[in-house]
DNA sequence: CGCCCACATGAATCCGCTT
DNA sequence: AAAGCGGATTCATGTGGGC
C-alpha cells in the first residue's frame, strides 16, 4: 500500500516522536497512513487508593495523563485527536482503539460519530487479569478493542486467511486471550518498578498488526508510551510512526526498537488470500494448451456435462456461459464457483479445473521467472 | 428490598404491558423497581441478502423495530427509554443492557451522561456464534452487557458469594461463555419458524438475575420480547414487570411464563455473602459467654497479644481499642480484620475469632428457631 | 435402541474489479 | 455511477431420518 504514495518521503518513519499527539499528527500529511493503533487515557474515575486484602497498595492508573475534568472534557480530547486520525488514514486504512468500560463507550460513539465503520469490537480476554479485591463486582477480565474502517465504503485489509491459520484452521473470533504484559517482557526502571502502568503484551499487537496489515504497511500509534506497537512493527517489517509526549518513555520505546530484530523477510510471509491471486481467466487454459476445446467438464458426481469452447465459454445443448454462470444456471444456484464445480477426466478420475488452474499459475510464475521484463510487459 | 416499598400496590407486578415501552413506564412510580433488564433494538442496518457457502439465505434481523432513520434517531429513542429507566429504578437499583458494537456504544455514553455509573461491562461470549460466511470480518462471537447502577453513591446488590460458587469457587469474571438460544427453549410459530429472531437464552437471564437481585425484588424488562426474563423471574421468585408492544410476542410470552414453575423456596437460597450475615459486635461474644474477660488474644504467630476487656475492646499495655484498631495499630498497618487477624486458644492450638462468630451466629439462629417473636423483640 | 449422516440455523452493518 | 460478473466463503450444535 504505502510503496504508492508519493507522501512518503515527507513521512517520519520509523521514528517515535515528541509531543502532544494532537500537535504532532497536524505535521503529517493527510492519508499518509494504512493502520493506527491507538491505546489512549482510560479516564479511569479511581476514588482514593485501592488496596489488597492483605493491605498491600495497587499500583492503579494515577497518573497526571489520565486526569479529566469530566466526561466532556475527556469527549473533546477523544474527538480532537480521533478527528485528526481520520485525516491522516488513507482512504482504505483501519484504526484500532483499546479501551475499558470508563471509555470505550464514549471512544465508540465518537467513532461512529466522526464517519468510521465499525468492522468488529474485540474483546481481549485476560488469562491472568487481576481480581476484584473488594467481591463487589465481577472480576474485570477484559478490554475491549474498537476495528473500524475510515468509512462504510473502505476496501480494508483484513488477512483472513492468516488469522485462520493462527487459530487452528477455524475462523478467528472476536474474542482473543491472551496474559497480561508481564515478566521480562515488562520494561522496568532502575528500581525494578514498571515503567509505564498500562503497557500491553507484546501477542496483542503481533495480532492486531498481523490481521489489519501488510509488509511495508505505515502504522501510527498517537500513544505510544514505551513502545510496544513500534516494536512490533518492526518484528513483522511494518513501518512505524510512533507520539508520546513522556520523556521517559520515548526514551525506553527508542532503546526497546533499536534492540528489536526484524524477522526474516520470508519469515513475514503469512497464509495468502486467494482473493490476491493472479486472476486466471478460464479461456487461457484453453490458449495455453492445457484443456482441449472439445474437452467434457462434469461435475462432482456425473450427472451435469458441457463441453468447452474455444472461446473461453462452455455449452450445454443451445445454452453457452462460463463456467460460473452455467454451472449456476445447470443447478438453479443463484451463483457457481465454476473452477470448483465442474471437474474434467485425467487418468480416468475427475480432477477439479482449479487443479489447472494452479498450473497455469505455476507455468505463469515459471516463464517470469526465465524472462521477467518480457513476461511483465 | 420491594417488601418496604409503600409503592407496591400500585405496581403491575407479574405483568406483561402492552405498549411502547416509554409510553407504559410513565405510567409506573418512581423508584419503584431493583433492577431492568433491557435488550433494545440493536440498530444493526443490515444491507441486501446474506448467503452461506452452501448457496442458503442467511434469516437475518429484518423487522422494523429494528430500523432507524439515522443514529440520531437511534440516541433520542435511547435516550428516552433510559430516562424512564432512570427514574423508575430505585435509588440502590441495578440496571443491565445488551448490545452489540452497532449500538452498545451510544448507550454507554448516554447511559453515563444520564449519571448512571457503570459497574462492570460484561461479555457474553457465544460458544456457537454464527461463522462470517464472507470472510471479512472476525466472527462475531459475542454480545456485550452493561452492568450499571443509578447512581455513583447506589448501594447496589451484588450477590459475590453465589457468583462465586457458580464458578467453581473463583471469583466470576466479566466474560461469559454461554450457548445461544436454540433447540427445544427457542420459541417457533406453528410453522416451525423461530417467533422472535432475537431471543435470549435463559442461562444469561439467570445468571443476571442471580447475581443482581434478592428473591422478591422487583426486575422491569421494558423490552420483554417473548419473556424470556419474566420467565427466569418466576423461576427464581423474583417479582417482574414486562413490557412489550407487539401482540404475537405478548402472546406467547404469557403462555411461557404460566407454564414456568418456580423453583421451590429453599432452593432459590444461594450462597450468603458475609456482608449479609448479621453483624455480631465482638463485645457480644463476651456478653454471650463465648469468650471471657481477660482472655490473651495472639496474632497467628504469637508475636502479639492483647487481653480481652468486657466492653468488648482489647488491652495492650496502655493502648485500648476495637480487635480491629489494635490490629492495625500493633501491626503498623491502615486497616486490620481483627476477626481474622486475633486468635484465641483452644485445646492446645489458636483458632481465629471468626470461629467463635460462626459460632455465636449458630447460637442465635437457634434461638430464633426455639422462640422468634422473643429472639427478635 | 443406538449409531451415523444429512440437514438446518444463529442480532450479520459479510466482495471487488471492470465496464 | 450503476450494473455486471468472476468467484471466494462456514462453525457449533441440535434434530431427524435411515438403517
Amino acid at each position: 500500500m504505502s510503496g504508492a504514495k508519493t507522501v512518503d518521503k515527507e513521512l517520519p518513519l520509523d521514528q517515535i516522536l515528541c509531543g502532544e499527539c494532537v500537535e504532532v499528527m497536524k505535521t503529517l500529511p493527510s492519508g499518509s497512513v494504512d493502520c493506527i493503533f491507538a491505546d489512549p487515557p482510560y479516564n479511569l474515575q479511581l476514588r482514593g487508593e485501592l488496596r489488597r486484602p492483605d493491605d498491600t497498595l495497587v499500583d492503579g492508573v494515577d497518573d497526571d495523563w489520565d486526569k479529566f475534568s469530566d466526561l466532556q472534557a475527556y469527549d473533546k480530547f477523544t474527538r480532537d485527536w480521533l478527528k485528526e486520525a481520520h485525516r491522516l488514514l488513507d482512504k482504505d486504512g483501519t484504526i484500532w482503539v483499546i479501551g475499558s468500560y470508563h471509555n470505550i463507550f464514549r471512544i465508540g460513539a465518537i467513532l461512529q460519530d466522526l464517519g468510521f465503520w465499525i468492522l468488529n469490537d474485540i474483546v481481549w480476554r485476560k488469562s491472568n487479569p487481576m481480581p476484584n479485591f473488594r467481591g463487589r463486582r465481577f472480576t474485570n477480565a477484559h478490554e475491549t478493542m474498537i476495528w473500524a474502517a475510515k468509512s462504510e465504503t473502505s476496501r480494508y485489509r483484513f488477512n483472513y486467511q492468516a488469522m485462520k491459520a493462527l487459530n487452528d484452521d477455524v475462523q478467528m473470533r472476536s474474542d482473543w486471550c491472551l496474559p497480561l504484559c508481564t515478566g521480562n517482557e515488562r520494561l522496568r526502571n532502575e528500581h525494578g518498578l514498571k515503567l509505564h502502568p498500562t503497557q500491553k503484551p507484546e501477542s496483542l499487537l503481533h495480532r492486531v498488526l498481523l490481521a489489519s496489515t501488510s509488509v511495508g504497511d505505515v502504522v501510527l500509534d498517537p500513544f505510544t508510551g514505551t513502545g510496544t506497537t513500534p516494536a512490533m512493527a518492526r518484528r513483522l517489517r511494518r513501518r512505524f510512526i510512533g507520539v508520546e509526549r513522556h520523556p521517559d518513555y520515548i526514551a525506553a520505546a527508542r532503546q526497546r526498537v533499536a534492540q528489536e530484530v526484524p524477522l526474516a523477510e520470508d519469515a513475514v510471509v503469512t497464509t495468502p488470500d486467494k482473493r490476491e491471486a493472479p486472476r486466471v481467466p478460464f479461456g487461457s487454459l484453453v490458449e495455453q494448451g492445457l484443456l482441449d476445446a472439445g474437452t467434457m467438464l462434469y461435475d462432482k458426481k456425473r450427472r451435469i456435462r458441457v463441453v468447452v469452447s474455444p472461446d473461453g465459454t462452455v455449452i450445454s445443448g443451445n445454452k453457452r456461459g462460463s463456467i460460473h454462470k452455467m454451472g449456476a444456471a445447470l443447478t438453479n444456484a443463484p451463483s457457481c464457483n465454476g473452477w470448483t464445480f465442474w471437474h474434467f477426466e485425467r487418468g480416468g478420475e475427475l480432477l477439479p479445473l482449479d487443479v489447472l488452474r494452479q498450473e497455469s499459475l505455476a507455468l505463469t510464475a515459471q516463464l517470469m521467472a526465465e524472462a521477467p521484463a518480457a513476461a511483465a510487459g
